[in-house]
DNA sequence: TACTACTTTCCTGCTT
DNA sequence: AAAGCAGGAAAGTAGT
């Protein structure tokens, strides 16, 4: 139909239900956040996503006390990583339990040991040489880490310091969404302040893995404090220029390997062939129209440019499976072995 | 400015 | 009945 023809006045949602008359009463709040009365799924998985300020709070107020249960000598029984961290389960909201998210996954927790992966996965998140950070002056535990000052890192680590500050925070502040998400009160708020003024996000923006790339899933995890170092040896890298920015199927990718900051949004069905579902359909869609700047974005539309994958490769048709996909040869940066 | 690649919007028909 | 999938068509966006 020619856009002079459509009448745009009125919600596509309503719209289309106008036009196929079985599709009346879908939560039209799921394609106008903000604009839904009543609560439904979609609203409340983007409030849970986008409304940290109190736990974040709660977060710095309170994780700074805990006293850590590991010595500085002792060795991590499995490498920190994202993945492990999260082993394959669902991971829908009401149901994410401290299980998913262990002692050793939070900063305060951590032995030197793994204060030392944390620096080496960072560099690696930012491609940054080694040569910048004074490891010395981070020869800490991590409830010693986690009592450091913003001047602290930036006294520690010169310009760095934002960086490893901004990743602290971040990592702490899920630890503590984590912790309390199952008793997270659930409000239709979708603004929140930042609540670290220092290394703000623009005023209402969310975490988004392609701006804020901190989780850590870069690099193999060394076998010792010395392979990390080495490991740093290697020049400067500059990153490729993506002059379009970052694409649908990469910002897809990348909440996939950063399940931490989105939990319960996609989960891999299979890890190996790269196949995964999405849980919150509506609540990506939200998070890339956010990114996208286009707060009409819904999964509808989404999934339309989904489909365009196929014929490109870099998605697979999963049959028969709603809400599935499979990458394609033409994804990139997706394999464990890719990392 | 034109071209291009990619995404978004809208739609119908179909399946789950 | 609602939600999701498939894919055509066209418009929008942004880089070159």
């Amino acid at each position: 139909m020619p856009s002079s023809v459509r009448d745009n006045s009125v919600p596509y949602g309503l719209r289309r239900n106008l036009h196929h008359p079985a599709r009346g009463g879908q939560c039209s709040a799921a394609r106008a956040p903000g604009h839904c009365s009543d609560l439904c799924q979609a609203c409340s998985d983007i409030t849970l996503l986008l409304r940290p300020s109190a736990m974040v709070h709660h977060s710095l107020d309170t994780a700074m006390s805990i006293t850590p249960t590991t010595t500085l000598d002792s060795m991590p029984t499995t490498p920190w990583s994202p993945t492990n961290s999260y082993p394959d389960v669902p991971m829908v909201m009401s149901g994410f339990t401290s299980r998913l998210w262990s002692h050793e996954s939070q900063p305060q927790f951590w032995s030197k040991y793994q204060v030392w992966e944390w620096l080496q996965q960072v560099l690696d998140m930012h491609q940054i040489d080694a040569a910048n950070i004074p490891f010395q002056n981070f020869d800490m535990d991590g409830h010693q880490l986690c009592s450091l000052s913003y001047q602290d890192f930036i006294r520690a680590a010169g310009s760095m310091g934002t960086i490893l500050f901004h990743s602290l925070t971040e990592l702490k502040w899920s630890a503590q969404c984590h912790a309390e998400i199952g008793q997270l009160e659930v409000k239709p708020e979708l603004d929140f302040p930042c609540p670290f003024p220092d290394v703000s996000y623009p005023p209402g923006e969310i975490y988004d893995p392609i701006i804020h790339p901190l989780a850590p899933v870069a690099s193999p995890t060394p076998s010792s404090p010395a392979d990390i170092k080495r490991s740093y040896s290697r020049p400067h890298q500059v990153r490729k220029h993506n002059p379009r920015g970052t694409h649908l199927w990469e910002f897809i990718r990348d909440i996939l390997l950063s399940p931490e900051r989105n939990p319960g949004l996609i989960k891999w069905e299979d890890r190996t062939e790269g196949v995964f579902r999405f849980l919150k359909s509506e609540a990506v869609a939200q998070l890339w129209g956010k990114k996208k700047n286009n707060s009409s974005m819904t999964y509808e539309k989404l999934s339309r440019a989904m489909r365009y994958y196929y014929k490109r490769e870099i998605l697979e048709r999963v049959d028969g499976r709603r809400l599935v996909y499979k990458f394609g040869r033409n994804a990139r940066g997706w394999r464990e072995s890719e990392k």
